[in-house]
DNA sequence: GATTGCTTACGAATATAATCGTAATAGCAT
DNA sequence: ATGCTATTACGATTATATTCGTAAGCAATC
């Protein structure tokens, strides 16, 4: 069975920026969070290698600017956290959380065709 | 505008209790959480005084056993996490949740058949 | 009216997360 | 080589969340 992550409010923050730039410093990272936050350089150098202790992200030490890169696909975060919403907010039913989201993030109509498609896929089987 | 509420993961399943029946007491969502955790009753108990402190809860003291009710809906809930799980883990793209939700958790044909007329209903717009 | 059992209130302890200051060091520029 | 700057490492502090023990009170039962 694969492990489960639970990466914490700020971690999560640098995972999804890790995701968008396949690999980042701490500086990179900490500029972006910089930007809608006020804090500290050391507090995301900390958070970084915490979360390299807890296995969340690599690096390469190679240089003396270390190279961070998440260690799991954003795919299984996202997996981990649409099923366990789901489960707590939905009461286990898929359709609600589909509709609640349609409703109130409206899809451009080329996205509405594609999820169509799909849902006629899975209708046929 | 309105506030946002954030409850920790515990306050949010004891939420998730108190939306399902509507309103109870401590012992009654002590019982269901105590089904799957091992924790003692009081533990449960200072949550609840916690939440009806922040005022996630509202509380009938008329009788000795008080008993408790949500004091936001579970709606505002959902379209609060759906909101932030899009942006966070979606890139901001509502299809992309939607296709992972419907991909990995499949609702009855019946549920699937609904979310083509809301799709419909949406596109017609 | 004593005893028993639930209930609340409350403080304290423990655990976890987040923040930052300081020091050591590597690498570049002079 | 010396000095400057950016970087890491690390410990300490603060904040927040979770857990539980103990005491006090109420209400039903003996």
């Amino acid at each position: 069975m694969s492990k489960v992550f639970k990466p914490t409010e700020s971690e999560l923050e640098i995972l999804s920026i890790l995701w968008e730039k396949e690999n980042a410093t701490v500086r990179e990272v900490h500029e972006i969070i910089h930007l809608t936050k006020e804090v500290g350089y050391t507090t995301t150098l900390k958070l970084m290698q915490i979360m390299h202790e807890k296995g969340l992200v690599s690096r390469n030490e190679s240089a003396k600017t270390h190279i961070y890169t998440p260690s799991f696909e954003k795919e299984k975060a996202q997996e981990q956290y649409v099923g366990k919403m789901i489960r707590t907010l939905f009461s286990g039913s898929t359709s609600q959380l589909v509709m609640q989201a349609l409703g109130n993030h409206k899809p451009t109509n080329a996205d509405l065709t594609e999820i169509k498609k799909l849902i006629e896929q899975l209708e046929s089987k």
